[in-house]
DNA sequence: ACTGGCTGCCC
DNA sequence: ATTCTGC
DNA sequence: GCAGAATGGGCAGCCAGT
């Protein structure tokens, strides 16, 4: 199969948004893939190299890609950049550039190519191979590869959608069940797709637990309230959420390889877990997953999110580990001494997880008690946040791991779900972003906002928001920013950060939040010695308060109170 | 030797 | 992470 | 409700330029 081939699916993909006539397609492009071709298909179907857990990246995005498109095409960066800006996708900006022909590449060999990018070390030697790879691709196919370099792919297909057009290839959806196991349990959908074709269903049915091979990670619904939650479950178990990093974790022996909510490898960040994993836990072999943060030992208090978040680090490993130690809150048991735990209900898995660990300072099983009371699940989840928790977590005690999917066996419950309004904030917009993708074609992807400081009569930026409106709304909003357009930032507004376009700080919008955090980026209560404010998880709850003036707007001594009142961390 | 821009990945 | 959209 | 694609703050690592 030539690469151009291969684009023509892409072309056809991103036409439809039918499900069922994409898995029809793709059934298609399997079927014609050869038995060494179609692990590439798949991984390139789904914007990848190889599954996450190889580590292996492109380190390449939109400024690198610019740069590669200019020097091979001779078109200036500034050009080029004018162009993506108006587009708001790489891909076509690269298909809009490039008028010469392809050498007609076979797929095999650009995968190649592709991965040879991702191994070349050095920004210079990596655009020489892009200015390479550009060179034998026409347009039409550039969009594609281009794409896939810098990860936004945006066919409309992921990997649930391929599952479905495997289950095609067999013939009917009967056998959907087995492949989607089979993936589930080892998180390379390459392979599954390749020993499909060369096995059929036997193969496919052979898949099992392996140590080495990461499953993939079981997700959480959400609700706003307690009550809901023993509406779903009746009686379930209850846990703690804690802020830190989720990590599944595998021991053979004295092996232990450690992964990623996103299944990426990181065994060697902590060696902390690793020795205890290896000094703790009896079992020879054996999968646990939990939630790890740094805490002071001596104090017994967990450190925020962004300290913990310092412990994902390549260098000064052995330090960090011992200033800033981690603790693992096990909540789940997968896989024990050959036997596969993801089917047994989460109460026999919670069981048997409580015999094997024992309590010390770096493994423990997860704050859990059961309940078919809303009142305990309301006080509980009270304590929690008064702790300094992200919020609970409810379980259905006879649910499998559900590996692979969001549903409602396991929902979360935190503080800023629930409608109140008294953790809101009120914002000015001073300037917008074109956006991509879809939102480019709104001509508004995003804005920056800020929060008024009277002493000065100022604008201090503390966040951007994108997500909480709808197009509609998008629309109506960029139509108002235009009429306050502006050539340049607002005499008022103080920010480091810049915008596409600058308004008047004249509307207001709520937002809700996590959290207030310090932030090296927003000027909100930035001094010349002190970081700034901004929001965490930002999102729009309110379309422009025709109600409020921008001096209405909450204030940056209102911001650096609210961050005050938070619970820093959390005593045991 | 240092720094800032860029990238990937945690949430 | 949250949110919106099409199916 | 699922799946996918938009979007957020902010951390460390890489590397080219100084």
């Amino acid at each position: 199969m030539t690469f151009r081939e291969l684009s023509e699916y892409f072309y056809r993909l991103e036409q439809i948004t039918s499900r069922l006539e994409m898995a029809d397609i793709l059934r298609d492009l399997l079927e014609r893939a050869k038995a060494e071709e179609i692990d590439k298909v798949v991984y390139l179907t789904l914007g990848e190299l190889m599954p996450a857990f190889r580590g292996v990246e492109f380190g390449v995005s939109e400024k690198l890609m610019m740069e590669a498109l200019s020097k091979a095409s001779g078109v200036k960066v500034k050009q080029v950049e004018a162009l993506y800006k108006q587009k708001g996708d790489l891909g076509e900006t690269a298909q809009g550039i490039i008028s010469w022909q392809g050498r007609g590449l076979s797929l095999v060999r650009v995968y190649e190519e592709l991965l040879d990018v991702a191994r070349t070390r050095g920004t210079l030697d990596k655009v020489m191979k892009l200015i390479n790879l550009l060179k034998g691709l026409s347009g039409f196919e550039a969009k594609y590869a281009v794409r896939v370099i810098i990860g936004r792919l945006r066919l409309g297909v992921g990997d649930a959608t391929i599952i479905d057009a495997l289950s095609l290839t067999m013939g009917d959806k009967e056998l959907k069940p087995y492949i989607e196991r089979a993936y589930n349990l080892c998180s390379d959908l390459g392979l599954v797709a390749k020993r499909l074709k060369e096995g059929g269903l036997d193969a496919i049915r052979e898949f099992k637990i392996q140590v080495g091979y990461p499953i993939r990670m079981a997700l959480a619904e959400r609700v706003s309230s307690a009550e809901e939650i023993i509406q779903r479950l009746r009686r379930c178990a209850i846990e703690a959420k804690y802020d830190g990093f989720r990590l599944q974790v595998h021991k053979d022996g004295s092996k232990v390889e450690i992964y990623s909510r996103n299944l990426e490898p990181m065994t060697e960040m902590f060696p902390d877990v690793v020795k205890a994993v290896i000094g703790d836990i009896k079992a020879q072999s054996v999968i646990l997953e939990g939630e790890a943060l740094a805490v002071n030992e001596e104090t017994g208090e967990f450190y925020p999110f962004q300290v913990t978040i310092q412990r994902k680090r390549k260098y000064s490993v052995e330090e960090y580990a011992k200033e800033y130690p981690l603790r693992l809150f096990v909540f789940d048991l997968l896989y024990l001494e050959g036997e596969d735990y993801t089917v047994k209900p989460y109460i026999e898995r919670r069981r048997a997880l409580e015999e094997l660990l024992t309590h010390t300072n770096t493994l423990r099983a997860s704050e859990m008690f059961i309940t078919d009371s809303v009142k305990e699940v309301e006080a509980f989840f009270e304590d929690a946040i008064t702790r300094g928790l992200e919020g609970i977590m409810a379980k259905r005690l006879d649910a499998p791991y559900t590996a692979g999917s969001r549903n409602f066996n396991w929902i979360k419950l935190k503080r800023s779900y629930r409608g109140s309004l008294a953790d809101t904030i009120d914002v000015v917009i001073v300037g917008y972003y074109y956006g991509r993708g879809a939102r480019a074609k709104l001509g508004i992807g995003g804005i920056l906002v800020a929060v008024y400081e009277p002493s000065t009569d100022t604008f201090k930026t503390i966040s951007k928001v994108g997500s909480g409106f709808t197009e509609e709304e998008w629309v109506r909003l960029k139509e108002m920013l235009d009429k306050i357009r502006l050539d340049h930032r607002h005499p008022r507004v103080d920010s480091l950060m810049d915008v596409d376009v600058w308004v008047e700080p004249r509307y207001v919008i709520t937002v809700n939040a996590d959290e207030i955090t310090r932030s090296p980026l927003h000027t909100a209560g930035r001094t010349l010695e002190e970081p700034g404010y901004a929001l965490r998880f930002p999102r729009a709850v309110s379309f422009i308060r025709e109600d409020k003036n921008p001096e209405d707007a909450n204030t940056v001594e209102e911001i650096i109170r609210l961050y005050q009142l938070q619970k820093r961390v959390s005593v045991e």
